[in-house]
DNA sequence: ACCGCGCATTGATCAACGTCAATAATGAGC
DNA sequence: GCTCATTATTGACGTTGATCAATGCGCGGT
């Protein structure tokens, strides 16, 4: 993932990538409690990662898709302090996480790459804060599909249509939305023709619009 | 900060921390947007740390008492992605990030215990969206306030007795909430026997029962 | 291909929280 | 110590999204 490396630097971080492991749909990469070991690299696939409160509360925390890393969580406990399940059959790479630290001790660009990832996923965390702490319903939606929008444009699909790996209710969970709120924003936004739902399907039809119903209503 | 080094690394460790800075109540320690060179630990006082969207949305993403970490958030970009601002009259240490990086090359405790402060970070947020998405009003209260007094209390302070260095406001908005509905919610944990309020002042009667307040009611 | 269950949609009602407003209390600065 | 601006409290009312409920649809698994 790097850039910047030797030819035998780039050598060392491949060998660095033990193992390749698939999940299938529906299965669980690792749960909370569970001892942590390794990071894991997604090749293939979409994941979602969920905490579980102690009164039982469960809350989304996150979609993940190829090329994101997943367990940074782990490190500080030495347990994972999230479910991570495939959305659909996917493939990681595991990531010894003592061979990364060894190695990242070596090699900078690779220590200084780790601290960069770590460092965006607690932006990123800000962010749905902010989505939950001052967002409504709707702008919610459109802050979601957008940054999918997004994500899968940086990795070659189209911007404007997609399917989503999530049920409703996961959304909801995600953007602290009951699922039928959920479904009501989205039959909302396409009577708005903003964008095409069906079921899973999406075909955003005015993404500026979309972008401009993140902020606040008129 | 980390423990179970040698002598000669501990020195080390200690020349790393550069300067010391004073930051005047209601002064910035740092603008999102500025050029992130170093990390600060808090030696005394108190802050916090707030972001601003495009669209002009505002929301303190944390309160940050003695002893912990800020800035983690600008090593992605190379800019800090927040304001951190004191709530009182406060001080750091300076840590130079790019020297941390280089000594955390050479004492691998060093690096262990900085991945490890990162990884808490994440699972800090987590938990934080976690009580934004599944929490009602009077839940957020009562696990903000328990949160407080257990660190508090890691400090050597009283659990049940504190200031609040922070307004409603700031509270309201770190708990995605208006500022009218923290002060209803301190009116009826005090109502319902749990605390005391007086203005900033925060008197604990039943932190067990405060505690089982963050739970859903009855 | 079919079946059945999980998933999605939509409506009606309700509670929680936000909004607007008026007043009171505090404490920072002179 | 006084004053004024900031902060906090409380009430009345409105809005949003949750809840409860009923129906329909689609897709995965056999």
């Amino acid at each position: 993932m790097p850039v910047g490396l030797t030819e035998q630097e780039i050598e060392r971080v491949d060998e660095l990538v033990g193992t390749r492991r698939k999940v299938a749909r529906g299965m669980p990469l690792y749960l909370s409690g569970e001892s942590f070991q390794s990071l894991f690299a997604i090749r293939t696939g979409f994941f979602k990662t969920e905490v579980v409160s102690e009164d039982g509360r469960e809350q989304v925390t996150g979609f993940q898709m190829a090329g994101e890393l997943m367990g940074l969580d782990g490190i500080g406990t030495g347990q994972h302090n999230c479910d991570a399940r495939a959305l659909e059959d996917s493939e990681v790479c595991v990531i010894p996480f003592n061979r990364l630290s060894e190695l990242s001790r070596e090699i900078d660009t690779l220590q200084h790459h780790f601290h960069k990832v770590m460092s965006r996923e607690i932006v990123r965390d800000q962010s749905v804060m902010m989505l939950l702490g001052t967002m409504r319903a709707e702008e919610r939606l459109a802050a979601f599909l957008v940054n999918l929008s997004q994500r899968f444009v940086s990795r070659g699909y189209s911007a404007t249509e997609f399917n989503l790996r999530m049920t409703r209710e996961e959304i909801g969970s995600y953007l602290g939305l009951k699922l039928e709120t959920v479904s009501r924003g989205l039959s909302r936004l396409q009577d708005e023709g903003l964008l095409s739902v069906s079921n899973k399907n999406i075909r955003i039809h005015k993404l500026d619009d979309l972008k401009k119903a993140m902020s606040p209503r008129c």
